[in-house]
DNA sequence: GCACTCATGTAAGGAGTTACATGATTAG
DNA sequence: CTAATCATGTAACTCCTTACATGAGTGC
């Protein structure tokens, strides 16, 4: 049992998910590509920790739903007992930005411009789900025995992240321009 | 030439180090461990890009400095120029957080507390080391031709995610209190 | 026609962690 | 007297990414 396999089973407690969502839906604490989620869930499946539910689509593939089970969620709720290991982050965005000085100033300029997009996109989307959560739960969110709430919490720490990387970003901009 | 290396290069460009050094100055913008960073640093001397000075101590470890030569730094420069890799962050603690509802009170409460601690505990260094910076460098900080405007807007940007991350617990704990 | 989305898997290799190894000095 | 700091390295292992493999439907 490493992190991402807790971090399945605490997206399945949610609802039960397919291989391909999980890799989506993990973006927001745990990144993993589909090669890395499809072996580990065949592996908490023969664990005993989910159960696979087949699902027939037409005009689109097949897909396999995974369902925790009593004995992944009593698996997910001791783990969280323990101190969570260091969180990690490594960012090239960040080496560059640190080497500011060796390069140009349209090349600097980019580079910060860019970042600059790639984060309000992200902000767009974020604010969008938040919003659904909002309408879909409304009070229940701000219910710390609620099931929604780990969710939305994790969820605004995240576009709090993205919107402060939005400032710092122009800050940096108008210094160098 | 993986992220990494160009890291080490990086940190080189502003003053000599060792290794033992570079593993506490990473934590900025690429965690890697001691057993990562020697070998990286025997390739990186010899591909050409560093050259070692070893320096004889008395009371500690005798310790090799590695400088950087220019095909290290032009190498860097012309890494400069490419689109950085999407950044990666993988923490326990938010799988954690999105699962609070499985614990109870005391067990959040433990686990907010003490990210709370660590966080303030990272604002306090990051603060003395970018009061460190404006004693040194002054009006140098905003002046993106120097050398250190790269590492001040690097570690501007982490002492206000390290602000955020505290506002946010305490944000949660007046919500679960 | 071409790229993207949905959907699941395997294989090979690179990146990163933990443990093994050594050892003097300093602070509590 | 015990733990932490400084200091460098290797070995074994796990984790993660890239590439290979397949294939229908949709939007431009």
């Amino acid at each position: 049992m490493n992190s991402l396999a807790y971090a399945l089973l605490a997206m399945l407690v949610r609802k039960p998910c397919s291989g391909y969502e999980l890799a989506e839906m993990l973006e927001v604490f745990w990144q993993a590509k589909h090669s890395q989620i499809y072996p580990l869930l065949a592996k908490l499946e023969n664990d005993g920790y989910l159960t696979p539910e087949n699902i027939e689509q037409t005009g689109r593939p097949n897909k396999k739903l995974y369902h925790i089970t009593p004995e992944g969620k009593e698996t997910l709720k001791l783990w969280m007992d323990k101190a969570p290991s260091v969180p990690v982050s490594r960012d090239e965005f960040l080496i560059k930005a640190y080497s500011i000085s060796l390069t140009d100033a349209a090349t600097a300029n980019r580079l910060f411009a860019d970042r600059l997009s790639f984060y309000k996109d992200k902000v767009q989307r974020r604010e969008k789900l938040i919003q659904e959560m909002e309408a879909e739960y409304g009070s229940h969110l701000k219910d710390q025995e609620h099931q929604i709430f780990g969710r939305y919490i994790v969820h605004q720490r995240k576009l709090l992240m993205e919107q402060q990387e939005i400032a710092w970003c122009q800050w940096v901009l108008t210094m160098i321009n």
